[in-house]
Order: C-alpha cells, then sequence, then structure tokens
DNA sequence: CTGAATCCTCAGGGATACTG
DNA sequence: CAGTATCCCTGAGGATTCAG
C-alpha cells in the first residue's frame, strides 16, 4: 500500500518514542519471546543492564500500555512483567527493523570493502 | 511471518540508529514525498530546525547511504538532496511506524477516557 | 528480590555569529 | 545559499548506596 505520508502529520516520532530506549528493544525481545519473566529473569538475561534501568525502562514501557506489571504481595517480593495485547502491535515493526538492521550491517560491509577495493586499485 | 527474533543477534538497534535523530524521519518524509530537495527547501518545509541541525542530520544520513548530497559547483552555492535508492528500503519501515504512531494516540485518548470514567464513578 | 534515591558524566541539540 | 564554529544547557543513562 505504501501510502504517502503527509510530512505535517508525521506520526513516526510517536512510534519511535516507544521504542527509544537503550535497552527497550533488547527488552521487548525477550519478553516477546520467552513471555511473562520476572524482574531478576530479565535482569540476568540482558548482560549489562543496571537495576535502575532496567526498572525504568520497564516503567516506561508499562505507562506506554505495552508492557504490564504484575505484583505478588509475599516476602522476598516477586514481580512480573508480560507484554500486553496491545503491546503485541509493537511485533511487525520490531521484526521489520531486526530484518532492515541485519541488511544494513551487510551493505555497510559492501560499502566498505568497495571503498577498499578503490584505495588499492588507484 | 514473524520470525522469532533471538534477542542475543538483534539487530534492531542497527536499524534504530538511522531513524534516531530529532529531525530524521521528517527530513526522510519530505525526500520521499518531493524527491530531490534542495537544502533550502528542506530548511523552509522544516519548521524549527536550524541550518546547523539540517546539515547535521544530512550528514549522518548521508555517511549510512540513505541520501545523496550532490554539489553544484557555482556561485551562489546549490546542493541537492535525494534518498537513495537502498535509502527507499526504509520506507515500509516508516510507513509502519506512521501508523502504528497514529494508532497509539488514539490508544492512549480511549485508555485516557477510561480512567476518566472509572474516576467520576468511584 | 525488587526498587527508590543520589550523584555524576557525556552527547544531542539549541542559539548565535561568521564565511566562501 | 550552504555551511562551519562556538558556547551552553538539558536529559539519558551509569555507578553506587540504602530500604522494605
Amino acid at each position: 500500500m505504501m501510502a504517502n505520508i503527509e510530512p505535517e502529520q508525521c506520526r513516526v516520532d510517536n512510534a519511535l518514542g516507544i521504542l527509544v530506549g537503550k535497552w527497550k528493544p533488547i527488552i521487548l525481545l525477550h519478553l516477546l519471546k520467552e513471555g511473562t519473566q520476572r524482574f531478576s529473569e530479565l535482569k540476568r538475561s540482558i548482560p549489562g543492564i543496571t537495576q535502575k534501568m532496567l526498572t525504568n525502562q520497564l516503567r516506561e514501557l508499562e505507562e506506554e500500555d505495552i508492557v504490564e506489571r504484575k505484583v505478588y504481595p509475599q516476602v522476598p517480593p516477586k514481580v512480573e512483567y508480560t507484554i500486553t495485547p496491545y503491546g503485541q502491535s509493537l511485533r511487525p515493526i520490531l521484526d521489520a527493523m531486526h530484518e532492515w538492521g541485519q541488511k544494513h550491517i551487510e551493505h555497510k560491509r559492501q560499502l566498505q570493502e568497495d571503498a577498499e577495493k578503490k584505495q588499492g586499485g588507484a
């Protein structure tokens, strides 16, 4: 279909705002793949992330109704995170971006090689 | 198809990196819609953008082979920008994000209304 | 186990002035 | 017309500590 988007009424930024955040895509991918996950499971699955950032990013996603947070009132605490049905609608976009990203890496490598060949030949 | 993306080899960030930038989506939409555009045309079409940022964002897009920069050696200078054939491959993603963004605005409004109704009823 | 609170750094982005 | 240079400010994100 490829609607001719009018730049004046562009909503790309509204979608972009949801995905932007250093850890959001990886968090979403984990939840999409594994389903419901505990806080500690996510933390273990995502090397390098701090507790603060994991909480932070999850809260922002929760705010947008992308993930749901379920607290079990017990000691020690147990908190589970799940992609909402609405959040699932992001999946095609994530898939498309993943695929494009993969291609882009290859494309850049190709450009790089071409440049080097021209260098060597000159 | 919806491939089950492995979070460990996630390439979403690679794609996201191309679109992220305060003015990149709007610039891309203008170039996609209008075709080749001069620097000044883009500047006039995008309210609020400064020369510095327009140059900056265009340079970054050029770096990734998304837009092509053509300089006419004349006085006064004339520089034209065009989406590369490769850059065109971003179009489906921009379309998808635009559509999702539109829906998201409506979704949030709906949530807002529901919340207010609960408020009033309680 | 989950998460809040502090402090700190750095890069994106804005305002402005200058130049070929 | 198109672009560079400079200064400045804000906020995202990291390290660390405390708490229920």
